[in-house]
DNA sequence: TGTTTATATGAACAGATATTCATATATTGA
DNA sequence: TCAATATATGAATATCTGTTCATATAAACA
């Protein structure tokens, strides 16, 4: 046990609870999808996932402060698009996992 | 628009979601890192993580539905390890991403 | 300046969830 | 059979979290 990997510390578990925390809701997974397929400003999304305005703002604000997705202001319209390389990777693998579970590899 | 990667459907955003919900509390990801580095039995996961017995069992029980973790009897004991091929990748993607972001690649 | 549009945000509320406590089940050994 | 040990689980509770509502801010424009 000695010569194998140590334990995670402490911070390190509650760090990576927090990292996963930004995909475990439905409504983050349909913006950051969005997103990575294409840059969006808050109506766009609001409009996209047929959501409340105050709900996706946020969302978005939640995003933000794990720096998963970032955002400029164009006049009074605010573009987000994502800001994390292992967003995309990390839906594909999860996305990979559910159609690998359910057994319809392809399509 | 219509030329890229269609929107993700409802469902698979929800089973996302209870994918990702696994890894977004503390004491699962000791759980799976624990299992990562070797299977363990209940009480050994108890004294590894100095938790309450009935807290580990349920989240065992939130890892076995959700077929993360695997367990055979042994006796008495439950003997439980990881039964998915992504849990390590998945804890791995995120350690980097921790690790990036704080800024302290070496080590 | 007053109005409209886009976005952000605090407060309140409802629903979800992690832990604890008590207890049940089942296996082992005396 | 009785006691001890290992694990599981229902109920209760406290905390956390997502959404809504109301409202604030700020840009654009008449």
């Amino acid at each position: 046990m000695s010569d194998k990997k140590p334990m995670l510390s402490e911070e390190m578990c509650y760090d990576l609870a927090d990292f996963f925390k930004n995909f475990d809701d439905a409504t983050r997974i349909k913006i950051l999808y969005a997103l990575f397929r294409r840059e969006m400003c808050v109506s766009e999304l609001v409009k996209e996932l047929d959501m409340n305005q105050s709900a996706i703002s946020h969302q978005l604000r939640v995003l933000r402060q794990s720096d998963l997705v970032k955002f400029r202001k164009e006049g009074q319209t605010a573009v987000y698009s994502l800001d994390d390389d292992h967003v995309a990777t990390l839906l594909e693998m999860g996305i990979e996992h559910i159609r690998h579970k359910n057994g319809y590899e392809e399509e």
